[in-house]
DNA sequence: GGCAACTGTCACATCCCTGTAACATTGCGC
DNA sequence: GCGCAATGTTACAGGGATGTGACAGTTGCC
């Protein structure tokens, strides 16, 4: 567990050599957020109140079909995953609002695809700095992605014909290496 | 409870001398808007039932998980507060009353499931946000249930059409996303 | 018990986003 | 100005995300 961090366990209770409530408590020890989901043969009341006065995020008896399993542990992911608050960010009028996910100029809506949502949104995050094609794939389409790095310069135009005349400015070309968001005229 | 005056109350159905019933009913009549919560040993659906019939606002079985607890008095005190649940909203001529539990389009009122109630009541009550189905599974749906993410597209779909062209617009698709009630266009 | 309303799920239709290729244009070194 | 590489631009096929209608199961009511 410590090589590979898990987003989630499930512990069955009965287990060889150990029990599935004292590796509930090594666990919650060192990863207090990690949602844990008990496992248990038979209704077992005893074992439920147990396991969920140690906080356990769930309990799931046998026999259960495997879409209750996933059902349930889609719920349990749901509940665990915070939701930051994150403020509007604003450019000489163009702003990005992340809590209703919205781009405006000057207040008019501006209309934008996903990819290059996620994209002005990097950008806007980390102004003033160059980044290459490959950053760019890294930290806007997430690093496990291969994908043509030409394709950054499709969404790059997409972007900024999104954006306008009064705002593509915003996007500079830094010739043989990338791109850069700058308020600044290059 | 009458040197202290609570906020909420959770009652156990068996106790020492008096049952929880007679105690709801004494401690209804001195507070009535006190909100009452009853726990019990186990799904004894008779005494849910009474529980539900004499007004209370919750019924908690155990076992339960702590989390489930907080959760569940999260909501009876949402519920139980006045402030924003009793006052009408009005968004361009579309007015949800939370008191008639009713909804009207410039004064004609429009047929609605209760599911798409509750959805509309959230949106209004949480404008100009995207909210992924997660979300609002969590928050309309509630926490403990476990449905089909795609379940909220098709009450979304009943909403828009309970609607109709007037208002409909109303509420936006978040591709990628989710969903968002906004009066501004997109 | 029958009926109507409601809900959740599925299957299919539709839309639009995405990645890629192809071609056009620009910028740089000579 | 030329040639080459880098970047801009467009079009398009494919697929993923969403819209939509239908259906069965459930619940509450008469």
């Amino acid at each position: 567990m410590q090589r590979h961090p898990a987003d989630l366990a499930i512990f069955d209770i009965k287990m060889p050599e150990m029990d599935g409530f004292s590796l509930f408590k090594s666990v919650r020890a060192q990863r207090p957020n990690l949602p844990i989901i008990f496992l248990s043969s038979k209704a077992e009341e005893q074992d439920q109140i147990i396991g969920f006065t140690l906080g356990a995020d769930d309990y799931i008896t046998k026999p259960f079909s495997p879409r209750e399993l996933v059902a349930r542990l889609k719920a349990v992911l749901r509940r665990a995953t915070p939701q930051g608050i994150e403020e509007p960010i604003d450019v000489g009028g163009l702003m990005l609002d992340p809590v209703c996910h919205r781009v405006t100029s000057h207040s008019s809506p501006i209309d934008i695809g996903p990819t290059e949502y996620r994209l002005l949104q990097f950008f806007m995050t980390h102004q003033e700095r160059a980044y290459s094609r490959a950053q760019l794939l890294d930290q806007v389409w997430g690093g496990n992605v291969y994908v043509e790095e030409r394709t950054v310069d499709v969404h790059i135009r997409r972007l900024r014909k999104a954006l306008g005349e009064t705002h593509e400015h915003l996007i500079q070309t830094v010739r043989g290496t990338g791109y850069r968001f700058s308020t600044k005229a290059s």
